[in-house]
DNA sequence: GTTCGTTATATTCGTAAGAATACAACGAAC
DNA sequence: GTTCGTTGTATTCTTACGAATATAACGAAC
């Protein structure tokens, strides 16, 4: 895998919501809609993680597509570009997302820190 | 990814300790630690969890030379082989890798949810 | 001392994921 | 109406991961 910055990276807790067989929420997918509602469109959240357009429009695809409600709105077009916004459903599902993070870590510490403390 | 059959997949909580850049316990390796402990050797496992014997050998390999203690102790030779044991530091390292599974899954199960509520 | 299943290791092959690239269509700004 | 940065899509290329395969060394059982 080729790590191009610091990203979601050695994260001790990984949090995936599955549709099927398709990721439709993870730590990189929700990594990009921040950056999305960030940037102003996916194209320059792209940039600012360092991915490929390709790859960020793929993981916006497949979030709309599996969630009822998309997650991201984009327009073709505009001012510079038409860019891309996150809908209310799409703030949500980040805060959401961001909380699991927080309790999953705090529950966990304790246990952490002691298998950490065996590592050489 | 080729799924042999219902090993660790679709879980929603993947927690993975990191030791630089290597993974040092996983879902995977714990898995395989379990089927260690139940089979009586590194192969019998593998062909338990359905992997090859070199990736299971691969994955004790990291375990031990991750942790200050090994997790795994092999022998060559003996009956039917040698065979593979989990030492005291490894029946830890399970029992508190599953604890953790526990408390996180426990703590995150509502957001979970409500989450998978907005799924199509 | 032969057999058997194991540990430990190297080598080859297939495949899937992503990067890079290209390009048409769009629409606001100027 | 030209320009610009988008969205959306297709195509090619690389590369890393694991499966498959082969093989030597080992040691208990028989």
């Amino acid at each position: 895998v080729r790590w191009h910055h610091g990203a979601t990276m050695n994260q001790a807790l990984k949090i995936r919501i599955y549709a099927g067989d398709e990721i439709a929420l993870g730590p990189g997918k929700v990594d990009l809609l921040e950056a999305i509602a960030r940037e102003g469109s996916i194209s320059a959240a792209a940039r600012a993680l360092g991915m490929s357009y390709r790859r960020a429009w793929l993981l916006v695809d497949t979030m709309n597509r599996c969630f009822r409600e998309p997650l991201v709105e984009a327009g073709k077009g505009g001012a510079h570009g038409g860019g891309a916004a996150l809908t209310p459903s799409g703030v949500r599902a980040v805060a959401r997302y961001r909380a699991m993070e927080k309790k999953a870590a705090h529950a966990v510490q304790g246990d952490l820190a002691a298998l950490r403390r065996g590592l050489r």
